[in-house]
DNA sequence: GAGCTTAATTTTGTATACATCTTGCTGTAA
DNA sequence: TTACAGCAAGATGTATACAAAATTAAGCTC
């Protein structure tokens, strides 16, 4: 409910009206919300109840870093060990991508651009890795929004992606984490253009 | 009592028992359990309760590429945010350090060691980069039993360390960031020949 | 005596009841 | 009319009771 905006960030979660909602009884409702506060999904207040984390700016800046660490480190650790098969996949989902883009869906190439990414963090094999990743995407869920981003700034990825692939290709790790962490900045500085447009047009 | 090793790993938690050695009743005692496996330090089977978390050598390897990652990002946000007198208190804790290193005194070496570690983290100034790396510590918490580090490698985790307040003076970020992988990839490489003298000490 | 089946006990999962705390409303007084 | 106090309603925190699943033990058969 909290991923499909259907709590928004700030709002309390009254437990009896999500236990029937769910038709459960208020012991597993709370457990989850728990589990929930334990992801970082809710913060929890004493004797006031849950409520839906509130994401600020600075917090989903300080994420795309955190996030470039990670996917460094996953393409040096990829970058060694991909097979002939697995590039072959990654640049049939990079043809799909692109094609994607030019169609003009949105929806679409980011699902691809995701797979892209997935796939060096399967290939690279390891679990926290992974892990990590996950909590940081959850924790951030509410930002698909932030898909809406300029022009220019396809070019500057799709660039990045096509770098991606010839150092994959190389089994050139180091590389590969250079253009990784570069990707994010950018991804990152795309991100604080936009928010800082959206706070124009609120202001 | 995971953290103590009072509770080992693999071993069930038996909520009666607990509830009663706390002296509360099974739903706080159950939420507390839940919020444990959110963080990874247990883990949950359905219908047969909860059990403290495995950490296999394979993770415990894992772990130090990530938080290598992280102390990467860390020492690059933090080299050119850098004031003198945090400078300084950095070069105190690791004149501290040798001090202990030189009086044998393990426990004084590592506490001093985290200090300057937690330093760069807190200069950093991100505060999801620190949740990460505390997140991957409480899962690893039983590897204080590492500490025991063989003599040769004193000497590059000193001169390493060493190199790192020559790149904080310079407030370069990359080359700290470059310095602290390695770091952790050399630490991690310590770790990993301790692992395998244990087994085979135990085989 | 060993292995399988079944029953009993323990243990986990869920629901409900009670206690405590927060909060919003109402009434009174200035 | 506004501010404060007290009360009531609701929500959270905790404890206990009940149901379902798993483990263990006993009994039976081979």
């Amino acid at each position: 409910m909290i991923e499909r905006g259907e709590l928004t960030p700030g709002s309390k979660l009254n437990e009896k009206a999500l236990c029937e909602s769910f038709a459960v009884s208020r012991t597993p409702m709370r457990e989850g919300i728990r589990a929930l506060a334990a992801e970082g999904l809710v913060v929890l207040t004493p004797n006031r109840g849950a409520s839906v984390a509130q994401v600020s700016e600075a917090q989903i800046l300080e994420s795309f870093l955190v996030i470039g660490a990670l996917e460094g480190l996953a393409g040096e650790l990829a970058a060694p060990r991909i097979t002939e098969a697995q590039l072959e996949e990654i640049r049939t989902h990079h043809a799909a991508m692109l094609e994607r883009r030019a169609a003009d869906d949105l929806d679409g190439y980011y699902l691809y651009n995701r797979r892209i990414h997935d796939a060096i963090f399967d290939i690279a094999d390891n679990a926290l890795l992974k892990d990590m990743r996950r909590i940081i995407f959850t924790r951030i869920i509410n930002l698909r929004f932030i898909a809406r981003i300029a022009q220019d700034e396809w070019e500057t990825a799709i660039s990045q992606h096509e770098e991606m692939l010839v150092a994959l290709a190389n089994r050139d790790g180091p590389t590969l984490g250079a253009i990784l962490r570069r990707h994010l900045q950018s991804k990152q500085l795309q991100v604080a253009h936009w928010l800082s447009r959206q706070s124009e047009t609120e202001a």
